[in-house]
DNA sequence: CATGAATGAGTGTTCATTCAT
DNA sequence: GATGAATGAACACTCATTCAT
């Protein structure tokens, strides 16, 4: 069955778990966590399905990882934003609001949200990771962002969660689109397009007469 | 059974199909579509499992009966906004946002359409459903109101299609807000009042100098 | 594959559980409870492997059945025995001893004691099971009895209680001999000829010089 | 790793085999056989899973070995006992009972037999070494005892096996009572008193009227 | 119509055994 | 010799679906 010469088995312990993980990603997003299956998963990454518990106590626990790594690498571009405080709103506005689509474009962040908003009852701790090392923060910067420049006169009065929240909700919207929608015939979405449309139209929206 | 003097019809027979729809519902909505289990919907309709074969033939035809039940109800409220062309586009979008974000919070569209989002993959007929006869018709009315308005100078340029996501997007945020995050600890969100603040903001962005 | 008319299964929900317990009471004592497997005990039952799941939810619980199954018919025999105060000693302890060894012989006494042997560290309850309905109770009629006759010079002095176990010991190691040895081989062995020689020499020892 | 000045020779090498088979008694003791887990040996011995089958075929090799190592050393002390012909019968008897106890609380009979006990459908091979290497040489020595008294007068009629059981059997009970309903909350018992206690009653009852 | 006992294919998980290193 | 990563067959348990009653 096997090509002569080559090994049944490789002994990779350190690359083993990203390639499960990216597997299970790939796996999880198509199907869902009930509907995926382990053999699959395995198979995709090209272990037994023995192998998986090697590196993973419970299917549980191999869905955790994939939503943590999935977060991870997407928490630095949100928290550095926050650093540039003495640009005008707008500015710094424009360019998280960019950068976040172009995340939402290259990074599965897409499927990571659909399988979190789909198993958020049945697994409540990964809606928490969620909503705490995720939206909770992003949120955190924004309305940071906005409250401050609040004070300062720049952008209209109002609850600074809901301007937060306009301003991502269409991302989502375009996210999800992309995900559910387009794959049964809806017309594809030019995310980064989106984005900038909307970032103009609602900070014109946003901006305060003095702010303009 | 039934105490004497109870309508001659048989109540009951009519009205089972809508018991299990709605029994169906919650489960689904509680569970997601996978790890839902018949007995639990059966229990809860109070009927036995196999009754439920008589209604529905299999899961997934109980499944799409109970995403077109909590459609339909909902496709009225959109198309009369359709109708109302003579008034200024702001009053018509404020009335037609207000008026999604009141359905949003009494109907059960947020967890249907988390079903759907979640279920998208495994059942993709679901997906359509819900496009061709929720989104594409909302999307083309507001597309229309907003071609329009930007034909007579009121709404400033820019894809239609893109402004429309950005009016409801928020409202789609909210919602899935309301679904998966409040329910492990974030901060409860008012649907209306997001909405309000929304469409005044978004609004001022929208409306070009000569539409104000 | 199945006969023309006859119907793929019958509904006897009260004799099912009797049945499945005397299956799973042959597979555990021939393979014990590990080796045991549900499939076998579902085919010797003649139901399918879920059906077990209708009236046992675990494996252990089976098991648990299976043991509590055997000892509630042989408690009766012991009780007995201990009303009959006013009877010499002798008569008492010959009666008791002889029904004993026919009880080890016709009931499934001993592949019971072999499984609660085995397991005894991984389900501990069984073991406390075993202990207080059958050890326990037995061992203290004959502990009260043998007091009595103690009280009365009929008896030795010395602990009751290893009286007890000297009574009880051969016909356990009978029990076990017919179990573990006489498969593999060793010569067979008379349980009821063993208790008889057993109780006329115990009693000819425990009897002290007033009491022959 | 090992302190300078260590013995020239690797102690290890040979001592491998010898801590495997320590670790496996305690592992097997504790789970019976089935439910013994390699890993959990390994680890006992401190050797890697791979190492155990450097030493061992397979598990029922190493389950053989355990038997077999737990066996040997008692054996002399029973032969002993047979050679010393010319002693009374009862002082015989006296000394080897007491010093079967003695053996049975120092060494790990108790668990061995247990697991003897529990495998002996599914290892018949265990049983029959079981039995030939050490129940049918003690019995043979206890009935060669028991004949040659009885050709002698000093011990009364009957067949010598149950005698011999009768001698034995309060013993293996005494055990069995350690390993199975001590660990359950049943009282200890002080196997040494028991055999005391007995051996002078089944004497009493055994000596022939002019034995004594 | 309605019931619910029964089915059996399907899947997560375990673990004795192997073998490249 | 020794390791431990990897395997894969085996098994307990689940649950959508069926059908005699």
């Amino acid at each position: 069955m096997l090509p002569v010469g080559e090994p049944r088995w490789r002994r990779r312990k350190e690359a083993r778990p990203g390639e499960i993980v990216a597997a299970a990603l790939a796996v999880f997003a198509e199907k869902g966590f009930a509907a995926a299956r382990l053999d699959d998963i395995a198979a995709r990454a090209g272990v037994s399905k023995g192998a998986l518990y090697l590196y993973f106590e419970t299917k549980q626990d191999l869905f955790a990882a994939v939503v943590r790594d999935a977060i991870s690498p997407n928490l630095a571009a949100v928290e550095v934003a926050a650093g540039a405080i003495n640009l005008p709103f707008a500015v710094i506005i424009r360019a998280l609001i960019e950068q976040a689509a172009e995340m939402m474009t290259v990074s599965p962040v897409g499927p990571v949200a659909k399988m979190v908003i789909a198993e958020s009852r049945n697994f409540p701790e990964l809606a928490r990771v969620w909503h705490d090392e995720v939206v909770a923060r992003m949120l955190g910067v924004l309305t940071g962002l906005i409250e401050r420049a609040q004070a300062k006169g720049e952008v209209r009065p109002g609850d600074a969660r809901f301007h937060a929240l306009a301003l991502i909700g269409p991302l989502l919207m375009g996210v999800l689109w992309r995900e559910v929608l387009t794959p049964v015939g809806a017309a594809p979405l030019d995310l980064r397009a989106l984005a900038r449309q909307h970032v103009d139209t609602i900070l014109a929206g946003l901006l305060a007469e003095g702010g303009r």
